[in-house]
DNA sequence: TGGAGTGACCGTAACGGTCAAGAACCAATT
DNA sequence: AATTGGTTCTTGACCGTTACGGTCACTCCA
């Protein structure tokens, strides 16, 4: 018998001469034994070197894992250098950590399709943040059995979900830009879909994105400059997959490359935003007396580098998520919570340089 | 028998007349059975609504989580918005994912000493990424039968470590302030135990500080000043218990009123040291003509800053620690991995200020 | 024709707990 | 003396799966 095997409670119990119950209560119910005997308990086990009661065992037993999954399908190297990213990350784990929960890493990287990882995540509910709504990992979530909760995503009708108006938020960018003078734009925005394309987008890319968040934001921006009568299709919209200050230069350089008449960048991140507020300085152009340059999100870097933006609130985003997922009992219908924006005026957007026959102004 | 009790490995068994382990087989080795019944099986779960095996019971029979469970003490916002932090949950997060491990953030509030989470947690090893050494839910970690690594902990004979090596790493800083001539210096250094003390050090605070990265780097300070024949016991220490910049502006200021003489403050991060900056800014002190400021870590912020400070590699410092975990097998004594640091000279240090008596010179 | 080999499937025994219900005991009340 | 109520502890079922060690039918080859 001495192979080591290490203790369980029912050796424990066994050892003790008491019930698996008892030694079960010694740990959970203290109340439901005398104190003498609890001593006895926890002494005893102290002494077979049993850790106490075996957390999978009991998450078996009693159907609650006591965390929660995050699926994040973003490569992780960008989502933890996307300072929006981490944001709401913070915010997550905040909520979890109010509720005693864990926050589970799911591993999904989006490279190869292995949706076991979702599969095989012990949780008691999952948020999904900002993943192509066709993703694999994203289907198999919401074939778990768990509560859902979507962040940045399109609505569906079985799950919980936040996220912002994107549609009212860029529109106000694009109507600050509108109201400045400017007609001839150009888009730069993050990856539409799964597959890579570091390349100017035509419609029907723009139409079919998967990224929802980008596709309402793009779709936004279509209305808005038709409706101050620029024809939609002239404008340029470049798309990248990495999200990083890196990407954002490039992807202006390939713009004004092309149209070099461009007055306004319009980004759909802060992060794209610096990037080409890099390119720009790198090419002597003055912002915004040059070129205007817009962003998404209101990460604190933008702020320091004066940058017109819209403001989210990307930690409550993260909190309202988890608070969705930690009372997610007694309600039928999925739930929606929708945060404010804001309009963030900075020092990068002024009305177009004057050449020309253009200028319209307001 | 229409309770709509979840179908289970087992009812779906039933309802096709086949064994559990021929349904778990359909799932875990489609090699086992013919393409035909699996097909089967497969499809009768979609009929069901079965979700595929279950998760946790599957760890129960398996003994695998497939998680690394990450202890970290530290206030959950200050490790998010620490760069230095997220770095090496970045480093961390990329190597479970490497293995197809999950991560699970434990919710570990320092406020409560509640070490329930730490047994709840269904991880097969623990990261601990400091945490004062008499922490309560390290000591629950370690009681848990599961592999560990400690990063920047003291060592313990029972588990591996990651870190840096803390005292030649400040001592190249203290050297460096030394030969500029520096002898007059004050230290703001970060939380050294478990209570708040946003005040002075005293020299038992000092050598009784549960933080042991923080100890170390004092302790250094302290052989390298003595070596450079100027007392310990005259150079203010400053602590601060939050982690942010506020406090590294507060800390500063609490210095230089106390001790205006000071030629060079040296801070234990850089996250205290760009307070200190802000402070001296405040002031219309000079850096470095007036103040020399120097700080820890090597973040992105403090290059911008231009800041003299020792670059560590915080996200191969997660990584090391991720693939410690994962290939935790057949070692018996604890490794331990020793990242190299560098300092770095920024714009932020220079020979003091020459005023009455003090300029020795190197 | 008999033996080895192979593919497909099965039965049993864990894995380590928690839970609901009840038994045994004792003191206090009726 | 019977009833009540409260502790304290036990019993037996159950959680949903996979590991292990088979069985069985069939093919192949000498």
């Amino acid at each position: 018998m001495h192979v080591r095997r290490p203790a369980t409670l029912a050796s424990l119990a066994a050892e003790l001469g008491v019930s698996r119950t008892t030694v079960s209560n010694a740990y959970n119910r203290p109340d439901q034994l005398s104190p003498e005997l609890r001593r006895r308990v926890l002494e005893t086990a102290r002494r077979l070197g049993y850790p106490g009661p075996d957390p999978v065992a009991r998450s078996l037993r009693t159907r609650k894992a006591g965390a929660v999954g995050l699926l994040l399908t973003e490569n992780l190297s960008y989502a933890f250098r996307d300072p929006a990213a981490v944001g709401f990350l913070e915010g997550l784990a905040l909520a979890c950590e109010d509720a005693g929960q864990g926050l589970l890493l799911v591993p999904a990287n989006p490279e190869r399709e292995d949706v076991a990882a979702v599969h095989r995540a012990g949780v008691d509910g999952f948020v999904v943040y900002s993943v192509p709504d066709d993703d694999p990992h994203l289907a198999a979530v919401l074939e778990r059995p768990v509560p859902t909760v979507v962040c940045d995503q399109p609505e569906l009708d079985t799950v919980d979900r936040v996220g912002i108006d994107d549609r009212a938020a860029i529109t106000q960018v694009a109507d600050h830009l509108i109201e400045l003078g400017h007609r001839r734009v150009g888009v730069v925005c993050m990856r539409l879909a799964r597959d890579r394309n570091d390349d100017f987008v035509n419609a029907e890319r723009q139409h079919n994105a998967h990224f929802h968040v980008q596709r309402a934001r793009l779709e936004a921006l279509a209305t808005a400059f038709t409706s101050a009568n620029v024809d939609w299709t002239t404008i340029p919209v470049v798309e990248r997959f990495d999200h990083n200050i890196a990407s954002g230069a490039s992807a202006a350089a390939q713009l004004l490359d092309r149209d070099p008449q461009v007055t306004a960048l319009i980004c759909t991140s802060d992060i794209l935003a610096l990037g080409a507020l890099a390119e720009a300085r790198r090419r002597g152009l003055r912002v915004p007396q040059d070129l205007t340059i817009t962003g998404f999100d209101g990460i604190q870097e933008s702020e320091r580098a004066g940058l017109t933006t819209v403001r989210q609130p990307v930690l409550e985003k993260g909190r309202a998520a988890g608070k969705l997922l930690v009372n997610a009992a007694d309600h039928n219908r999925p739930r929606t919570v929708t945060l404010s924006t804001e309009l963030v005026i900075g020092t990068t957007s002024a009305p177009p340089r004057i050449t020309e026959e253009r200028w319209f102004g307001p």
